[in-house]
Formats: structure tokens, sequence, C-alpha cells
DNA sequence: TACGTTATTGAACAATTTGTTTATTATTGT
DNA sequence: ACAATAATAAACAAATTGTTCAATAACGTA
């Protein structure tokens, strides 16, 4: 709800907030990208803050106010950095998936064969390694931002980003050639299947090595709920 | 946030408004179960403005002002029936969990034999009929609280009620034995799976009928993603 | 260390929102 | 027609929001 609203987004300067307009062309620092001490300090305690208050009072059980006091920040810095608390939200979010999508460029050759043949091993997929590694790395935020008083605009993003290209790469052939109703179900079958084992795994607290959560996925991966299953 | 908190919650006066101490004995309703015609009306016009503005703004995306100009209806109406907006939403989100428990009451004897035998005659299990059939019912709220926008809360109490428990009494016999960390990771695979299936029809508008549903969800329950699938 | 740059601060501000209260009016069930 | 009561309009203090401003502090660089 705007009230006063005379600057209206100004993105920009989200993105390149240093050396923007230096008079001299001195006094500034050389490398663009590297952000002021300040700015990071003041970033990273607004993203301790809203983590706590999202896990304590849930995503709109809080003020921007309660933020700031939580951050020890001035409400002023907060609006230098955010529009509202939902930007703040939505930039470590975009900053996962982001992230997500790079990692998924590495397995974009991954085939069914390649699957079996380390089901059968009984060695964990690189690629399901690193997945569940940096999804632990990133685990207090989507503790917070999956769980109850989380955004309920990010689970759906997280199971299209992943599990959707996930199972749509492994896909069976005779699926891509018959585009069916069915098969729109399927996919969102095992696409919500995959990220109930992220999500479940994230809300007990990570027990499982990302190791352990490779195996546990892979052998999902074989089992169909109408037999039985063998240990 | 609550200001001038002085009344604190008084509950009770939701759940029985009528009839409450009067003083001749007459001239109030005779069954107490009947709401005056007043207050139903002001419910449905609260709910039918809260469905359409989740849609539109999403569920903080409106204050109870917007709420009652939509619904138009004062204010103080509102506060009469609700504590706010939470508690407006929560109604009908327990509402429905409760109908759902009542109707999962009616399958506590099935089997997977069962199952099997109706997937042989290509049969929809009356029960899944039945649960996809009352989803339907109640299509625009679900809708609505299931798409962004919506509560993160409800998703997963909705897999807890109806999936994890239809995943649990089908569940076979040698995992209620053997109580394993797999154990949890395969149900929550499965409710997720479920709920995810649930979620794409009424995503999508629910195009297939209550039947045809019943029958998409007993043929996923017969697949498994790493082989191929019979047409 | 000293310099210019810039992030942060505290204070103020109007516009909204919130939750409650009051007296008045309009509906309701009998 | 009558009594109970739901809905209404208006008002209210407390709180939130988004913005602006001058003053201060911390920063990167030379």
């Amino acid at each position: 709800m705007p009230l006063l609203k005379t600057k209206p987004a100004d993105a920009i300067d989200q993105e390149i907030p240093v050396q923007k307009r230096n008079a001299h062309g001195r006094h500034a620092p050389s490398v663009p990208g590297l952000q002021d001490r300040r700015i990071t300090r003041s970033k990273k305690a607004f993203r301790d803050a809203l983590i706590a208050l999202m896990e304590e009072r849930g995503l709109n059980g809080f003020t921007v106010n309660d933020l700031c006091a939580r951050a020890d920040l001035n409400r002023g810095t907060f609006y230098n950095h955010y529009q509202d608390i939902s930007d703040l939200v939505a930039t470590f979010e975009d900053e996962i998936l982001q992230d997500l999508e790079q990692l998924q460029s590495q397995m974009k050759d991954l085939k069914l064969s390649d699957l079996a043949a380390y089901r059968l091993k009984k060695k964990p997929l690189p690629f399901l390694v690193a997945l569940f590694d940096y999804l632990q790395h990133e685990g207090d935020f989507l503790h917070a931002v999956l769980g109850p008083g989380g955004d309920t605009r990010f689970a759906p993003r997280l199971r299209d980003s992943v599990c959707t290209n996930l199972i749509q790469t492994i896909l069976h052939e005779r699926y891509r050639k018959e585009p069916t109703a069915f098969v729109n179900y399927y996919v969102a079958y095992f696409a919500s299947a995959y990220l109930g084992v992220i999500t479940y795994w994230i809300e007990t607290g990570m027990q499982e090595s990302p190791e352990e959560m490779a195996l546990i996925a892979m052998r999902l991966f074989f089992i169909k709920p109408g037999e039985s299953i063998k240990l």
C-alpha cells in the first residue's frame, strides 16, 4: 500500500549502488562489483532478522519496524535497499533460484541409464549430491521460507525449477511424443513428490547428509507404492 | 498486531451468537443452530470478497478496509464475526479439513487389494470420487488458498489430512513394522505427490471430472518413474 | 594519515490502517 | 406488532507506512 509514492521504483540503484556518477572519477571503488562493507553488513543483518522473525511470527506477523529493531538498523536504511518486506524476501528467493538454474546446466546430459548405473553401484549421483549440498548451504533461509509462515509463492517456483526439469529430462520417450492430459499429472505427481522429499528434509532439520539424501532420492525413483519394497 | 486489546478473544460468541441470556425466554430463535439470515449473508459476502481479493492481490495485498468495501459491509460488522483476516481464512480452512476428516472415516477399511481390483475393472474407487467431488465443491476457495497469494499453512495441513493418511492406510505391512528414516521419506514422497495432483487439478481449473481424477490417481499408484508406462 | 564519498542515523511528516466504542437504524424470528 | 439483535456511521488513539532532511559515521583510496 504505497501512500507517498514519489520515488517510484528505482530498482537500478540496487544493482549498481556504488560508483554512480562520481564527480572526479576518483575516491570511488575501483572494482564495481565490490560492495561497501556497510551495505554487506546491513543486508546480512536484514537477512538474519528476516529469517528469525519469519520463524517466530510468520512472514506477516511483523512489520518493517520490527525487522529494523531486530536488525538493529534504522528504518531509513531498510528503505535504502528494499522496497518492502516482500522485496527483501524476493531478493533471496531469486538468488537461490538463479544458483539452482546454474547448477542444473551441469546435468543437461543426464540419462535414465546413468541413474540406473549409479543405483546398481549404490553410489550417489554427483549432481544430486551437489543439489542437496547447495540446499543445505541455504538451509536456514529455506527452512523459514518453506515452512509455515513462509512464502506461498516460493515452493511452486522451486518445484518447477528443480523437480519438474529433473523429471522431464528423465521422462520416458513415449511421453514426450504423446502429450495427453495424463502426462501433465504424471509430471506434477513426481515433481511434487521430490519437492516433498526436499521439504521434509529441510523441515526435520537436515539430519541426513547430502550423500544419504541423494541415495534416498534415487531409491524412491525405482519404487511404486502398489508393490512391496525391497530392503 | 493488537493495539487496543481490551476484548481479548471471546471466541465463544462466534459459536453461539444467538440466544445468549434472552430476558423473557421469548423472541429468540427456538433452534439454536439456525443462524440469523443477516449473519449468513454477511459471512457469505466476506467469503466471496476474501476469495476475490486473494486471487487479485494475494492474502496480504489488501486490508480489512478493502475487504469490507468489496463485501459492501461495515468494518464493525467484520470485527463482529472475525478477529482479523487470518481468522477469516482459518474459519474456512478448518471447515474444509473437518469435512475431509469426516469423509475419511468412510474409508478406514480400504485395502490395497480393493484398489487393485477396481484398477483392473477400470472403475473409479468410490471414495476417491467422493473426495474429488468434495474438492470440486470447494473449488473456488481452494483455488485461492492453494495458489500464489494463498496461505502457506494450508497445503501441509491438507497433505497431512488427506494424502498422508491415505498413504499410510495402504502402506505395505513390512513398512509399519520397520520405522526407518527412509520410511518417513517414502510417506512424504507419495503424500506430496498426491497433493501435487490435487493442486494441479485445482490450479488448472478442474477440467477433468471427479471420476476421471479418481482414475488418474489410481493409475499413478501403479507407476514408477524408473520404467516405461503402459498406455 | 588525510581526503572525498557515501551509508547510516535520528527526527519529523502526512496518509493509512487497526481495533474498539458509541448511538442509531434496519432486519430478523416469533 | 414486538422485542432481540445485526448492521451502520462516526469517532478515536495507537501504530504502520513511505518519504525527506541535515548531521554523523564509516568507508575506499591515495
